[in-house]
Formats: structure tokens, sequence, C-alpha cells
DNA sequence: TGAAAACCGTACTCTAGGTACAGAAATTTG
DNA sequence: CAAATTTCTGTACCTAGAGTACGGTTTTCA
């Protein structure tokens, strides 16, 4: 890796975190260079100015969320050929990886910019909803499989159900913050979890 | 009512509009003012600074919030008097309010503020805290009365369901602002009341 | 009518984003 | 090793926006 490189991730690595916690409005550019230890100059010849910094940010961000989404339900097909099944094993792992990480979720950036939108270019904007659809895909693909075999007790758009969770998560992750309880967020998950359990239930006797 | 308190709530309006559109660091003063037709030194006499504004945005939001929920949940009551099916017709009244929203759902300011922590001072973030809570009360309060006569299809706790309802409004409204479709929001609230459904479900033979 | 409430005007401070540009230091490449 | 390129530094300057200070003016209401 280039010289130049190591200092780009240095920055954003420093502007995630400072993004996440005070919001993209109160993270100052001289902040971030004190902490980076560089220059203005130094950070301009990297970002031409905060909306670069914020595509690339958000950029990486999205990256890293698609790999370790695919990791687990990579995991989770593994252990087992259900495609309901995996599902759930996968929904069970993101729970406890949800649960696990100290000082709760440090927030999404999809919902800190949507939020913003009028400060941000269309692209940002683009590369916002392009970041849901992609976990609407990867959701409904999921979705369609199991339709395959198994029957929904309720009548719902495979669609909706995919985007529940990104609800769940984004909305799971506001409550965390807000209440400043990490748990609240991996609970929902499970209940996401729960609701699946039982729409594919096969109907038994009492 | 006093002249300065219209103008105060003139004040109000404009600056709720800004903040959930554009986020609160992108909304100026000067822009408030000039749109409210006052001067600096008027704003500051209803405000002492941005933090005060904030706060009283954030009190105004949630008295309303409030306000909405009561009649639409006493409205609900007034259609059933069994509470599982008051509550899944309060859903469902909340889901068409939704959906009706001209332009979708403005935001909300809890989650706005949520991704701002630092930038407030504690009362706000509290008073951010105290909004999730009355949320949370006020549908424990419903679940509780479902479960002296319904059995639950699964195990789950009254608060995680109850935090449900707030989890999939706030990231439903997420996902409609990321994708500016509205109907995303609404259909996510039929997705809860879907889960209620089928988790109170008596089990059937198939 | 007189006091209190609700403003206006001016002038100033401070922080932060951003620009412009000359050049130095480090790194890579031929 | 030398040249070229990349990666920065330093200085100086501009602008917008938050906020302060304070004296004065108008409006409202009892």
């Amino acid at each position: 890796m280039r010289k130049g490189e190591k200092t780009r991730e240095r920055i954003l690595d420093i502007a995630e975190t400072s993004v996440l916690q005070k919001g993209f409005g109160a993270t100052s550019i001289d902040e971030l260079i004190a902490e980076a230890e560089l220059t203005k100059s130094g950070f301009f010849y990297h970002f031409s100015d905060k909306n670069a910094l914020t595509r690339a940010l958000l950029q990486r961000h999205l990256e890293r969320d698609d790999e370790i989404l695919d990791d687990l339900f990579r995991r989770a097909r593994e252990l087992s050929d259900d495609p309901l099944h995996a599902l759930l094993i996968g929904l069970k792992l993101f729970s406890e990886m949800l649960g696990k990480l100290q000082d709760g979720h440090p927030g999404c950036l999809v919902a800190t910019y949507c939020y913003h939108e009028r400060l941000f270019d269309r692209e940002i904007n683009e590369l916002n909803a392009s970041g849901v659809q992609n976990w609407r895909q990867r959701f409904v693909d999921i979705f369609e499989k199991i339709h395959e075999k198994y029957e929904p007790q309720d009548e719902v758009e495979v669609e909706a159900l995919a985007d529940m969770i990104s609800t769940v998560v984004e909305g799971g992750i506001i409550l965390s913050k807000v209440l400043k309880d990490p748990k609240v967020l991996a609970d929902q998950v499970l209940l996401m979890r729960s609701y699946v359990k039982l729409l594919y239930q096969p109907k038994t006797v009492n």
C-alpha cells in the first residue's frame, strides 16, 4: 500500500468515529487533522472537500457491511441446507454479533446521511439508496428461496419482508443509542427472527 | 395567545421543517430569521442559543406525537373492546395515516438528535430518551392487557415487543426517506401488525 | 398612560470551511 | 543514483454562521 493510501485510511478511520459519535456537522476538519497529525493542506490533498470525505466514508462503510453480512449468511448456509433454517440461524448469529459490540453499535452512516439530505450532493444520496437496495436484494433472494418450500401464514410482499431486516436494524440502532442499551438492538433482531419463524411455521394442532 | 408566543411558534415551525430536511447543522439562524421576517436580536430574544431552540423543538415534537398516538389508539379502542383487536386496528389506522402523508414522513427529531449526540447538552439527550420510554410504556401497557387474554406463540419480552413499534417506525422512516418512497414506512407498520397477529393467533388445524 | 414585552440596528468576536499557491520532503521509478 | 512523482507543509487570506453586547424603539396590554 502506498503511503498516501495509508494516510487516507487513517483520516477515514478518525472521521468515521467522529461522524457516528457527533454527527457530520460537528465533525471539524481541524479536529481530524489534529488527530491524524497532518496539516490542512495535507487533508485537502486527499479530499477536495467535506463532500468527498463523506462519499469515501459512505462507500467504505457500505462495502464493509456487505462483507460482514456475506460472511455471516455464508456461515449460516453452511450450518443448514434449508433456506428458512439458514435465515433463522443467520439472524441469530447477527443478533449475537450486535449484542457483543462493546459500547453498542456505533451507528449507521446511511441513517446519519439520511437525516442530512440537503447538505450533500446527489451522488451521496444515490450511494445511500443503493446501499439500502443492496440489502433489499440480498434478503429478497433469501425469502424467494424460502417461498419455494414454505407457505407464509400471512399475505406479505417479499420486498417489504426483505426491507424489514434493514428497518429493524436501523430502528434498533436508534433505540439502542438513545437508551444507551446495546441489548435493545440485539432483541429487535431476535423479534424479527421470531416473526420469520411464525410466518413460515406450518399450522399445528393445539 | 401573546404576540411573543406567536413569533416563537413561527420560528419553531420554520426550524422544524428545516431541521428535518437538512439536519441540525445545516439549519442556519440567518435562514430562519429571514423566513420568519425578524432580526437576529429578535431571534435571540426568544431563544438564548441553538440548544434552547433544539430543546423547544424536541419538546413540541414529542408532545404532538403523543397526542397523535393518543387519538389514534383511543379511536381504535372505541372500535373494539378486545385489546388485541384494538391494537391491530390501531396499527392499521397508523399505517394508513403514514401512507397518506404527502411527500412522505418528514422524519423524526428523536432520530435526528440521536445521530448528533455530542452536539447537545445532557438535557436534550434525556428528553430524547424519555420520548422513547414514553412510547415503550404506552405499548407495554397494551401488550400486558393482551397477555391477560391471549397466549403468545413464541417467547417474547413485552418490553422488546413494545420497543418494536418504535423500531419499525424509526427504521421505516429512514428507509422511506432514503428510497423516497412513503409506501415503505406504511408497509413496515403493516408487517409489524402481521407479526402481532401471528404471535397471538390461536393454533389452528391445517 | 405607563410599564413591560417584543423587538431593531450596529458593531464586533470567534470558529470553521475552504482557496490559492509556493515550495519542501519523502517516495517511487527508470 | 538521479529524476520524476507523490505527498505533504506553511502562510495568507476569504467567507459564512454562531453568538455577544448594548442602546434604542416600537408594540402590547393592564
